[in-house]
DNA sequence: CAATTTTCATTTGTCAGACATTTAAAAGTC
DNA sequence: GACTTTTAAATGTCTGACAAATGAAAATTG
């Protein structure tokens, strides 16, 4: 692991860039502890502080975790999937907010994606992922339930058809997909009238899921997508309006 | 923006969620500055150093850039797409090499996805799209060619596919499981004949593409799946073989 | 001897203050 | 007015120090 002094770059960015790098060449494996700080900035030739400053960019990263104490120290730390669900959230969430995706593009990559996890959900869900669509759909009819409340619910519900699946790899990817897009649709599900239609394509979706059926669970995804644009659009045009 | 002294986290971890918040928020916007450090500290009530560490874990995740001189400071950044292609890269590739995930998970989890794309791109692909599909099973064939070359290629072949579709936020999230897949896939194709029927299989995916034919797209993107799935198979044995 | 307590060295977390470097604006000069 | 110099502000980096946590070794105790 070098670093060069000459370069444009903060030298905490050089030095997290090399330590990122031995762990995805493997030359650093999960649990193996670093040097310690005292240590590292002595190979590399920097203070302390600097060191730490690199330090806390993998952290962030969650590609490293400290440990104070005597055997304290930096551990490499095995990327979770739940790590990763929640920076995929974070990362989907910010992108949307911050590049002007229009609606219909959003909702056409998190559909696209959902339904290529649907045919295997058909297949593969078990009795406790089913029990969730259902619960959730259940929630969601009750009176007096918040926005907030039906959309967490919503999340919920399509968490556990993707979930079904049975496809870690599937659902971490899907996960910001689906999450990012809950204040897009929370726009749109403001009205009593829209959340008893979108119960019904729920209830259709949990229907085909439970009799194993592919082509219906995508059909009744299909549904969902175009009411789901067809009231984004009438928010649009009342918005226009107003 | 306010910090828990007493909790038992890291004062620069707190300081960096405070700040997350408040541009997930919208409380901080895009190309805003931030106080300076020495303001962040007095209003924080913590040392510069902690401060900067916090700075930098933000930084860690493109959250924010810095720039020195008069006019400097730190800036909350617009996450770009391309920002988030690199995250993508990097969390997925680490999550599928600590995580003992199968083979046979991550290939059908990047299919799904792929497929999911597939018949958007039939439709909207241009001729950018398809001339980059050309050149690169052209590439593909050409002899003495290392497996690293051939394996970049694929990667840019179902890159411009994704692409193909013209939405940015699925290029997005397959972004991860493409690429991150290629360590597994260069496993499997260092035999000169895997590579011949791979190129010819590529080669029925852009024929579907240039036909504007959806079905055949998905077709030929099954065929492919589950000619890698017999190829990792092979090597499996062979290897337990020997 | 066994169990418990104490001590201690190691490591991260935090702080204070200083200097170097970069940058753009302000002041000065022709 | 155009150019140069100065200056102030900000981040980048360093030094040195102390606090707090923690496990292991040493000392103590029954």
């Amino acid at each position: 692991m070098k670093i060069d002094p000459n370069s444009s770059k903060d030298l905490s960015a050089q030095i997290a860039q090399a330590i990122r790098d031995a762990i995805i060449k493997g030359d650093l494996i999960v649990d193996e502890r670093l040097p310690s700080e005292a240590e590292l900035s002595e190979h590399f030739d920097v203070s302390r502080p600097t060191v730490r400053e690199a330090l806390k960019r993998l952290a962030a990263q969650s590609l490293i975790r400290t440990q104070r104490g005597a055997t304290g120290g930096a551990f490499v730390n095995r990327l979770t999937f739940e790590d990763a669900y929640g920076q995929q959230i974070t990362t989907s969430t910010l992108l949307l907010s911050m590049n002007a995706v229009s609606f219909a593009t959003a909702c056409e990559a998190r559909y696209a994606l959902e339904r290529a996890c649907a045919p295997l959900s058909a297949r593969r869900r078990n009795a406790d992922h089913l029990a969730t669509m259902r619960a959730e759909i259940h929630r969601q009819t009750q009176e007096g339930l918040s926005d907030e409340a039906f959309c967490a619910s919503d999340v919920a519900f399509h968490r556990a058809l993707v979930d079904g699946a049975g496809n870690p790899v599937l659902s971490y990817q899907l996960a910001g997909a689906v999450e990012a897009m809950q204040p897009l649709m929370n726009m749109i599900t403001f009205t009593a009238r829209s959340r008893v239609r979108i119960i019904t394509l729920h209830g259709n979706i949990a229907d085909a899921i439970e009799a194993r059926d592919p082509k219906g669970a995508d059909a009744a995804l299909i549904d969902l997508e175009n009411y789901t644009i067809e009231l984004a659009q009438d928010v649009m045009a009342r918005r226009a309006g107003a």
